[in-house]
RNA sequence: GCCCCCAUCGUCUAUCGGUUAGGACACGGGCUUUUCAUGCCUGUAAGAGGAGUUCGACUCUCCUUGGGGGUGCCA
């Protein structure tokens, strides 16, 4: 039977998870779910002061959000701290380390790098590397106030947890050539590695929080789904082949490998993100949408209930245009609130033009008068009121949709009135009419 | 400084010696259309430079340039 395959993702809690971190744990993710191996998680908690529990809490979250289930239990490191010092024992025993006190800091432990020869392995993206030993350095595992250092122990928890395939950011490459001698050194079997290009900004510089949103958490602040993120991550330094771009966990798992990884830095490219989220929330079923425009609108405040018996009819005309959760609120105060904002651009095209004012109190005289107030009616009057006026349907509709939501884009203009109601949409049209005439718009 | 790695449209990428170098995002045009979004059609846009190997290189080798990573008590 073969062994099997177990991968971990390994992150030191910080309170805020970065999407190049997170970005590994999706690749590592893949990897085992396409091979049937185990993903295990790791928490790298050495840092005492900034792996508090809500930290490693936010990290949790984070994981489940993007629906990274791991198997087996968490093996937090401090948990192993007592193991690691007695393997830097043991290593300093078999002579393979020894005690400095290097600017008299204290004694430290430091593990022998070879002194010639050469150390290379088979990167799974990056293909054969290798290094000289003269080029390496012997290294710090156990620091001089007696810790250990990331080095002993991330090797330590690896070989605890049986890892056989170790899948990080590239930044650790230089790390590798250490970690397989300390392998060797423990008579432990030395896991295939596999490094992924870094993430960069627009600069090709390593993208950070100034670069925008940089943590998982600012990403679903700003509504972007899981799936979308996770998708859009997965096909940095990734791609299935063939055209393939917008796919499910599970289509990705299935065709995930590493032949097809890139070895060079990826851009994050937001629009790309924004476009993919787009056709996610397109997507969406009904339920979860109107969750989270429920939660987005009382998160600004908006009296979104009740829905004037017409929640449905709105909710087909915004989901359809929503590429964030973050514009619901902006894009639907129109229909909740009076004190809706007006685009100045769109004021300026289409209610500065000659004679708005005009069109909006004829509309309103027409709209008034009529027995019926739908979809079908509304657009049969301006389409007769064009007419009458020898204009068309143009100069009367984007003055219209101007005056009820301040806005020149949104659901059709006919879906728009009636779903606002007749009252409301004479009342606007008049106070419009109005202001124009006064100049105060 | 030294060591390692990387290099196809603006961006993400396909291509694994022979292609009109394909797709997606973004951008431009068109159709549909009351706006926006969608949908459909469509346009601009790429192998960093130089040697070599080969009948033939984006693809293999080397150099240059550019970029990234690392460099004994961060992870």
């Amino acid at each position: 039977m073969a062994e099997q395959i177990r991968v971990r993702f390994a992150p030191s809690p910080t309170g805020k998870v970065h999407i190049g971190n997170i970005r590994a744990a999706i690749f590592n993710w893949l990897f085992a779910r396409h091979v049937g191996g185990a993903f295990l998680l790791r928490v790298e908690d050495t840092d005492l002061e900034r792996s508090t529990p809500e930290a490693i809490q936010a990290l949790l979250d984070c994981m489940k959000w993007l629906g990274l289930d791991w198997d087996g239990e968490i093996l937090y490191q401090t948990s192993q701290r007592a193991h690691h010092l007695e393997v830097a024992e043991e290593l300093l025993r078999r002579g393979l380390a020894y005690r400095e006190n290097k600017g008299g800091q204290g004694e430290c432990v430091i593990f022998r790098m070879p002194k010639e020869g050469v150390i290379a392995y088979d990167d799974l993206v990056k293909g054969r590397m290798r290094k000289q030993a003269k080029d390496t350095q012997d290294f710090v595992i156990v620091r001089s106030d007696g810790s250990p250092v990331f080095h002993l122990a991330n090797v330590l928890d690896d070989i605890t947890q049986g890892v056989t395939h170790i899948i990080r950011g590239d930044d650790h490459v230089e790390n590798t050539f250490k970690h397989i001698q300390l392998f060797k050194a423990l008579g432990a079997p030395i896991p295939r590695y596999a490094h992924l290009p870094m993430i960069v900004n627009n600069q090709g510089k390593p993208y950070s929080k100034r670069d925008g949103a940089a943590f998982v958490g600012e990403f679903r602040e700003q509504g972007f789904l899981p799936d979308a993120l996770f998708n859009f991550l997965a096909l940095l330094g990734w791609a299935p082949g063939g055209d393939r771009e917008i796919m499910t966990r599970q289509e990705m798992a299935q065709a995930f490998d590493f032949a097809h990884c890139k070895a060079s830095p990826a851009r994050f490219d937001v629009k790309k993100l924004t476009w993919m989220n787009g056709e996610y929330i397109a997507r969406q079923p009904r339920a979860a949408f109107e969750a989270a425009f429920d939660a987005r609108l009382a998160a600004a405040g908006l009296p979104h209930e009740p829905l004037n018996g017409l929640r449905a009819e709105l909710l087909d005309q915004i989901q359809p245009r929503t590429k964030t959760y973050a514009d619901i609120p902006g894009n639907c105060r129109w229909f909740f609130a009076e004190d809706y904002p007006f685009d100045e651009k769109a004021v300026a095209k289409r209610l500065h033009a000659d004679g708005a004012a005009a069109v909006l109190d004829e509309a309103a005289a027409a709209i008034e008068a009529a027995p019926d107030f739908t979809v079908a009616s509304l657009e049969a009057l301006v389409r007769a009121l064009g007419e009458a006026k020898g204009c068309g349907m143009g100069p009367l509709v984007h003055p219209i949709r101007v005056a009820v939501s301040g806005r020149a884009e949104g659901p059709g203009l006919f879906e728009m009135l009636w779903l606002l109601g007749r009252e409301r949409t004479l009342r606007r049209l008049r106070a419009v009419a109005a202001r124009l005439r006064e100049g105060t718009l």
